[in-house]
DNA sequence: GATCTCATGTAATCAGTTACATGATTTC
DNA sequence: GAAATCATGTAACTGATTACATGAGATC
């Protein structure tokens, strides 16, 4: 149900096509709504069909032909009333937390290598993050309307970062 | 993948039927990997035929028969296995988030809403698990190693609820 | 009399992943 | 010569949700 949506507020900051979307997505959106190329095309099609949508066919001389996606009024208004709806509670499903209620019928020094790699990974998308903060918005008291909602994302991804982190350490000074 | 891991860390426990499973599943476990009992029946005729687990059909008096599910050899073997190998890092899918990107064309008192009501449910599961650690582990300091998965995956949910509740915190004061 | 609990399933559908396909241009 | 970039898709499959189905006993 979202994708669309995500979809149109991309659209909404700027018209793309597919493979740039999917490009955004790989990106910037994607922390926080994972996408690949083939769901994009198949949802940009069904999203044409309901007019939220147009695409226009660019010929481009050397590169291939792209269909530049633009969102449309009826699009801006879908995408308006979906932000009046409650967004569903996201249930965890974290394989990993299963893996620890296995510990004791498991490999605890399996686990433990593990752990330490995942705390890499949320390092690694922690020092992303605030690299992205300090970049894009070097004044957060100064942030306008237009750039509030992205700001926030960021802190949302910045603060559940270092939350797994203290999990990682948490559970490490408990392994050993 | 991980819903059959589950189902074994749930009967290496204790066994049970599948409906036993899928109570489960909404209260302690549930929490950290969610599954219907549609799917569960599903899953457990698969693993029958993988021989991870066996099916003893019990006759009761006056309630419905019921099939009540044991781990095998085989399903220990399985389960001990897949604990070593690492689990894949979940990619976050947060409509939410892409609410809030939405910001500038959307409706932001609509948004401010839904940031309270989320704020409360995420304040009531820290209260559940918050109850469920004194309750279960009185004593953090001395958990043995059969608690020590359980005791952390406990953990993990209280320390992800205080980053949300303190993300929603930081929402609502730009907001307004 | 209505609803809840116990108990197990099938069927249809939807969302998402993986694999496969094509083909020109540009960079190493 | 190999690999990456640009660009758009189809097909098969898996995982998960929603809807439907049945039926007895217990509780309100």
């Amino acid at each position: 149900m979202a994708l669309e949506h995500a979809i149109l507020v991309s659209l909404a900051e700027r018209s793309a096509s597919g493979y740039e979307l999917a490009r955004r997505f790989d990106a910037s959106i994607g922390h926080f709504w994972t996408a690949s190329h083939q769901q994009i095309y198949k949802v940009l099609g069904r999203m044409e069909t309901n007019a939220w949508v147009t695409a226009d066919v660019v010929v481009q001389g050397t590169r291939p032909d792209k269909k530049v996606y633009a969102i449309t009024a009826q699009g801006r208004e879908e995408l308006a009333a979906w932000t009046t709806q409650p967004a569903p509670l996201e249930q965890v499903r974290s394989a990993f937390a299963v893996k620890l209620r296995a510990l004791p019928f498991g490999d605890a020094a399996a686990i433990g290598d593990d752990v330490r790699s995942r705390r890499r990974a949320h390092v690694e998308r922690l020092e992303y993050y605030r690299a992205s903060a300090t970049r894009f918005y070097p004044d957060p008291e100064a942030i306008g309307d237009d750039q509030l909602g992205g700001w926030l994302v960021l802190r949302g991804g910045i603060i559940s970062e270092e939350a797994a982190i203290a999990w990682c350490d948490e559970i490490l000074q408990r392994l050993r």
